[in-house]
DNA sequence: CTATAACCGAGACGGTACGTCCGGTCTTACG
DNA sequence: CGTAAGACCGGACGTACCGTCTCGGTTATAG
């Protein structure tokens, strides 16, 4: 639905900064889309035209402050291509504050299915993930033993660090960057 | 502040009951207070009397239906407490339907710092879990290498399958237990 | 209802005096059986069980603070009488305040016709008025025309004095008191 | 506050005819905003935004249904003017059954003393009345003796009329219309 | 001098309505 | 012609009271 429209309008960047903003303020779950057309100085009839939800919208932000590309990593061994995507990871949600709408989106996905396919296809679909194809490069420079399977491993990583993102018992900071790799690596040793 | 009531009360338990109920039907987000009270027979203010909020509710009708206790095992291994475990944590998912709330109850976090911080001591609370105590069982006997962290492999275990039970992207059967089994006690090899 | 109470009970009191001062203090439709019970030191239940609403118990706590005897006067004079009958009356309600009960009685009428029909009974019922028995001594003493009618004329004199009460636009003094009774006094010059 | 609507809108009509059919059905005191929402198939939004209580909404119906101009009357005699005056008003309060809000309107005056103003202005609002005029200009016919007070005499058979409107003990017919007429004149004979 | 009832305070309960907020749709007027 | 502004219907919010209903804890006789 996003295909069309002029990505450099002036009220679609204007709607982007305040839904970001009201997101720090309030978290997602309080934020509306009354308060981000007002905050945009924008109709909400301009949201809803090129969002369906909420959801929507957010998981767009999402998609623009931390797209696939900026991640991408090869330092050539596995160690350093893990502890690096982690920190860049880490250092992306502080930035940019969008880990609180981590949850929110999480939620909605109990109430609308479209979102729900789409938060999985964002963030499972496949063996495409970055941190999958990490692990399938690892396999196959030797780095892994064989058998160990990318797939389910990339679960587990990505399991726990949104466990830490939305419980935010710990901190997602270099140690533990060091600690998961180092996790990772052990199973292998 | 539920101290003081009367926990076999008729309207306590038809209120439990339609809130589980309408979690499966609608999903939590979906979930109205004032649908609660309609399906319940009871009014609004007495919802309101016991619980602060939805999530409140929600997070009790948690601990009634999977209480920690329910979740005791000592099988004598490692591998066949976390199995056990891991069976009978999926069954009772299944069984109670609860789960749906789970990622509702997530996403309050961001709202309601004094649920948070409910969810917090619910779901981390220190080293007192149950996982946790297996690893460390298993660790005085041997079973896990020198040096492992159960607190660290707790979050990674509780990671991973709240990572599959909010994105409902595979299931949580007999065959993941034991994968993820498998998993564990693979580091330790 | 109240006949077989203890008029004197410690709570009957309690109850009438909160109810009279939450009434200058809030208004009629502003006063709830709560506050008064409440304000009383009362259970709800104690009101319900002498008055079967509220507009019955400021009806009764009327009748209480100004009782019919307590207007008898019987000057000798059609002049004398209803000068002095209602400077009483207005001091009454001035030191009293219960006229500000009088509107919202009035308006409980359309709500309910029990009500409706207590009031009634007590404001013109019959010619058993006190003032329709000052017009009726004057007409036999000749000092009102012939053919005169002293229930009309009764209800012209009510009227105004609510009209006045109710509306609040110009004051229930001695001027009025006597400008009334000359326009009484007037019409059978 | 209603300056800038438009009066024409659909759903301005339809709130005050369900108003008026609610009064009718259930009195004023038992008429609920709800209620009118749902019978005019409006939202509740919708009538708080052009009126601030029910009151204001039942005093605004009360000005659109019986506007001073149609009260206009002059017939060149005290008589005819009164008498016409009356008969013409018991009719539209016949008609339009609006009688009924007026005691509801009265009660509410000792809650909200911005509607307690705005009801004196129009009740009472200095000599501007209809009934005043017409005592004023029968006054400078000689039809009142010199020094009657037209502003005393307004009062008087306003208050008469709202007494039996209010208590309801007795008919506004074409007999108490004379009767009225009679007594007014009566007094100038 | 108990015991046994009437009465009371307190307040939980099922409800109804409050006045507000927001969702999502539709209309108007400006630039 | 697209957009901001915002009215509109509808549904839920969390609160206030309604009138009913237990609860214990005094009194206040009656046995």
């Amino acid at each position: 639905m996003t295909e069309t429209r002029e990505r450099t309008s002036r009220s679609h960047n204007e709607i982007m900064a305040a839904a970001l903003e009201l997101l720090s303020e309030r978290g997602y779950m309080a934020v509306t889309i009354e308060a981000i057309a007002a905050r945009a100085g924008a109709g909400k009839q301009t949201i809803y035209r090129w969002w369906s939800s909420k959801a929507a919208l957010y998981l767009n932000l999402y998609e623009e402050l931390i797209p696939p590309r900026i991640l991408d990593i090869n330092t050539g061994s596995l160690k350093g291509d893990l502890e690096g995507l982690f920190l860049r990871l880490f250092d992306l949600y502080r930035e940019t504050g969008i880990d609180a709408a981590l949850c929110g989106l999480i939620a909605e996905m109990g109430r609308d299915e479209a979102h729900a396919k789409a938060m999985r296809d964002k963030f499972v679909a496949g063996r495409r993930t970055i941190l999958t194809h990490i692990l399938e490069r690892a396999l196959h420079r030797g780095e892994l033993t064989q058998g160990s399977d990318p797939v389910f491993i990339t679960d587990m990583i990505t399991g726990v660090i949104w466990f830490r993102l939305l419980l935010g018992h710990a901190p997602l900071d270099a140690a533990f960057a060091h600690e998961l790799t180092q996790q990772v690596l052990g199973e292998n040793k």
